[in-house]
RNA sequence: GCGGGUGUGGCGGAAUGGUAGACGCCGGGGACUUAAAAUCCCCUGAUCCUAUAGAUCGUGUGGGUUCGAGUCCCACCACCCGCACCA
């Protein structure tokens, strides 16, 4: 190795052996150090390691250095998120085993990290299929049951009657199923259930004390828990004691009522449905289609009358048509809703369509009129008109006295709702935690002695039928009762994979072999200090850690209800995409039956980046018979495998070495934004590497003399890069050490330059870890500069002895002066109208105001 | 449909209501070299122009507040993300 290049294919993997013998990134839970829990959401073993994995892990990377310089006993661990379908998937696809599958690939990923230098405690290292975990997580799953906060029942799921399997939402295709093409039904199943709902309230008033998560991330769950207020009450059908439950938050509207729609599934639509076919058939029409929020709320609006009528709660001789409607969902409230057309978008457009009534019940603005036209439906505020005696009140007054005349006249209350469900943890899949349950036809269900667990998963399984493979298991569910010895079955079902990931940070704070965690052990490290993931787990995830940590506070296990202080969520790798038309080979040709269409005469494929030649603006292609093509360069979009526009790190690593890589993770783009990868990009900080370590080999111990302007220069930079770490604006730590590095290239020697130097060393030391160990120990220094700690610097040198002042005519720049700081405003105003350029532009005008801001500029308005 | 977000040069972006474009990439010009690579230096928002100077415009669109708006307010447009069995 030469002086003059930095060859990181020999100095990175040099360091990474130093770090790991010098054992300095193990955490101590018995340090007397301040501590820090650095976390980022670990992955799930899909193979390899993508770019996202590395912007995520190389920010909390450079969080963990920067705090173990500023003296932290610091947590940095790494784990995986082993079970789920795609190991499933490559079963039945490859007909290998799902838990070997997952092995090497946690092998190879664990590999792909080790080469980036993390500053990793892998002695804490677990994967989610480990038994000894999910042993833990039944455990736990046994003390929630316990707790009440467990239980079952019936609930729907996609069904894929060729496959006998159940579906996950992404697995339906337009309604179908995305292996067997065969159209998806919705089946009732007996499931598991979280009491999630327990701690809604709890759960969004937690939200206020999460001063350090981002603002958009506290909304998203607050809508997500979806508290609202409003009257739950009962529209009796005409002439009989029964009735329909109704719940509402808009009980102000009332009188505008015209309809009642009950859901698909309401108890009431279902009896009726037995004896009216063509309920039925509607009912089975609105099963059909997928189950999801989005696809629900998009459908066409439809409605069935049932042809029985309600009275209206608050004038009986009024009847209200009943229909059964597919927009109402029976998850949410009662099942059930009276339609108030005039001020809500869904009853309007169900109105017009069925020819209901529409009638105006609150002002917009001067608009009283009690017909309503148009097909936007009025949500604003007003004064309420056309209700009897509500007339005159406002929306707020109109609700309470509606809700007080209902608990008057007894029939309805106020109440508070949630959109948030309980979270059903059934997966009726083989690669997921056994819920450690037994069923016995005598003792009904019962769980698994703890001196039993773990319930291990088979080994031997096969994945060539279809099915559940623990369901069609020859022995595995028989077992006896534990209650009464009798023969019985387990429990086929595994957990939600998110079940794993709710409490895994818990785990790697302590993991003793004969508990879940130590809460004393837990309560040196947690909450964890700072959190940093990608936003699509902003709800979910978040929600269900933090509803796990709720509920082992309640079970006494913990004593603190909030796993994360603070929460950051970075933003996608992004890459440009890239697509060839072609004309089709002759064995497409031939697998299309093209042969003689003139109408397929081209193919458009995508292409990945290593395929692609970029030259300026344009890129090409040689297709396999040696001709070359243009590339259609598309969208910068999320990198994924569908689109072909994924880099691999391992590459990238292999050219231009660890330190590079992170350094391009870093620089430029916020890391709350997407980060655009380009091959000029990395080049660049290939060449700032190299940059920095021309520069640190002109560090010269027995330097001497003063650069006052280069040290005040390094102690800004100093303040501001520690100030832009912590509060992770990695790109502007990064933009400053640019400048310093300008600056001190250009300086003359000096001591004051030596120090720079070395300073530059430490500042980039969390950033490009091996580049600053190799320069460290090139110039002499001993130990480790990830030992080191963080340089100190003098507050007196942040400030400027002159400043630049701006000169405005009207607002518009006209001039810049030099001031000295602290100039008095008098001095400042009279310096301004000093410049020539200033005269020049007021032109003799009577000058009305002067705006003086210290410092900074001074406005001259005529 | 509901919820959340983003929008500034050719590109990524910077900017406590106070000099818009820091820093990086790309591009152009030059130095060094037999040459190339590497490296270094200079230029680089647009338009006008009598060109070392000067003027006008410019932060998605349209309004507003203010001495002064990328930043605050109102309305709109475009794009992206999430929607409960993907992780």
């Amino acid at each position: 190795m030469t002086d003059t290049r930095f060859d990181p294919s020999q100095a990175d993997g040099r360091w990474q052996r130093a770090w790991e013998e010098a054992g300095i990134f193990h955490a101590d839970s018995n340090s007397n150090k301040p501590k820090s829990y650095v976390l980022e959401m670990f992955p799930y073993p899909s193979g390899r390691i993508h770019m996202g994995h590395v912007r995520n892990y190389t920010m909390g990377d450079v969080l963990a250095r920067y705090k173990k310089m500023r003296g932290h006993e610091v947590l940095h661990p790494m784990g995986w998120d082993a079970f789920g379908m795609p190991a499933e998937n490559a079963a039945m696809e490859k007909g290998v085993h799902p838990g070997g599958w997952t092995r090497e690939n946690i092998a190879n990923m664990k590999a792909q990290l080790k080469r980036i230098g993390f500053a990793l405690d892998w002695s804490r290292e677990f994967a989610t299929c480990d038994p000894e975990y999910y042993g833990q997580e039944q455990s736990l799953f046994i003390d929630m049951y316990e707790a009440g906060l467990v239980y079952r029942k019936e609930s729907e799921v996609n069904w894929d009657p060729v496959d006998m399997t159940v579906l996950a939402n992404e697995q339906v295709i337009d309604g179908k199923g995305w292996r067997s093409g065969a159209e998806v039904e919705k089946r009732k199943l007996n499931q598991w259930f979280l009491k999630i709902t327990d701690f809604a309230e709890d759960l969004l008033d937690g939200l206020s004390g999460l001063d350090n998560w981002p603002d958009k991330v506290k909304l998203m769950q607050e809508n997500w828990i979806g508290k609202s207020q409003g009257l739950r009450c009962t529209f009796r059908f005409v002439d009989s004691d029964h009735g329909i439950e109704v719940f509402t938050t808009r009980p102000d509207t009332m009188f505008g009522a015209s309809f009642v729609a009950i859901a698909a599934d309401h108890p009431f639509a279902q009896a009726q449905a037995e004896h009216v076919p063509a309920l039925a058939e509607f009912i089975a029409e609105c099963k059909r289609g997928g189950t999801t929020a989005a696809e629900l709320e998009t459908a066409e609006k439809m409605g069935f009358d049932t042809g029985y009528s309600v009275e209206h709660p608050l004038a009986k001789h009024w009847h209200l048509p009943v229909y059964v409607a597919n927009f109402v969902l029976m998850d949410y409230g009662t099942g059930a809703v009276f339609g108030c057309p005039a001020h809500d978008q869904r009853d309007l457009d169900f109105a017009r369509k069925y020819d209901l009534p529409v009638t105006r019940v609150v002002a917009d603005g001067d608009e009283t009129a009690s017909e309503f036209r148009g097909d936007v439906a009025y949500t604003g505020p007003g004064r309420i008109v056309n209700s009897e005696w509500m007339n005159g009140m406002t929306v707020d007054e109109a609700k309470a006295a509606v809700i007080a005349k209902a608990e008057h006249d007894g029939w309805g209350q106020g109440e508070t709702q949630y959109r948030l469900r309980d979270w059903g943890v059934s997966r009726q899949r083989y690669w997921g935690t056994p819920i450690p349950f037994i069923h016995c036809d005598t003792c009904g269900v019962v769980p698994v002695p703890k001196n039993q667990l773990p319930v291990e998963l088979p080994e031997d399984v096969d994945f060539s039928t279809p099915g559940n493979p623990l369901l069609r298991h020859p022995t595995w569910k028989h077992v006896e009762c534990p209650g009464c010895g009798g023969k019985a079955e387990r429990e086929t079902d595994t957990l939600d994979t998110f079940t794993n990931s709710s409490w895994y940070f818990l785990r790697f704070a302590s993991q003793p072999a004969d508990k879940p965690f130590d809460p004393e052990e837990v309560a040196k490290w947690l909450p964890v200090e700072q959190y940093i993931g990608g936003i699509e787990h902003a709800i979910l995830h978040l929600l269900y850690a933090r509803f796990w940590t709720r509920a082992l506070q309640r079970m006494g296990h913990l004593d603190f209800a909030e796993p994360f202080a603070s929460l950051f969520t970075q933003g996608m790798v992004t890459h440009e995409t890239y697509t060839v038309t072609r004309p089709p080979t002759n064995e497409e040709r031939q697998i299309f039956g093209w042969e003689d269409e003139a109408a397929h005469q081209s193919i458009t494929q995508y292409l990945t980046p290593a395929e692609v030649e970029k030259r300026g603006e344009r890129a090409f292609w040689i297709d396999p018979d040696g001709i070359e093509r243009e590339v259609e360069i598309g969208r910068v979009i999320k990198m994924s495998k569908s689109k072909k526009n994924t880099v691999d790190p391992d590459n990238i690593i292999d050219t231009y070495g660890a330190d590079a890589a992170r350094w391009f993770m870093l620089s430029d783009s916020p890391p709350e934004r997407d980060l655009p990868w380009s091959e000029a990009g990395i080049e660049g900080c290939g060449r700032f590497v190299q940059r920095l370590w021309r520069l640190f080999g002109q560090y010269d111990a027995g330097a001497s003399g003063e650069d006052k302007a280069l040290t005040r220069k390094l102690h800004q930079t100093i303040a501001a890069v520690a100030e832009d770490i912590e509060a992770l604006n990695f790109n502007k730590a990064v933009a400053r050490i640019y400048e310093l590095t300008s600056v001190a290239e250009k300086a003359a020697p000096s001591a004051a330059r030596s120090e720079a130097i070395a300073g530059l060393m430490k500042l980039s030391s969390p950033m490009m870890p091996h580049l600053a160990e190799e320069a460290w120990h090139r110039a002499g220094f001993a130990g480790l500069i990830a030992e080191a700690a963080w340089p100190d610097h003098d507050p007196a040198l942040l400030i400027e002895d002159e400043v630049t002042i701006a000169v405005q005519h009207m607002g518009k720049l006209r001039d810049t002066l030099s001031a000295p700081k602290g100039a008095s405003k008098e001095d400042l105003e009279a310096l301004a109208l000093a410049s020539e350029k200033v005269q020049r532009s007021i032109d003799g005008a009577e000058i009305r105001k002067v705006i003086v801001v210290p410092d900074r500029l001074v406005n001259i308005v005529t």
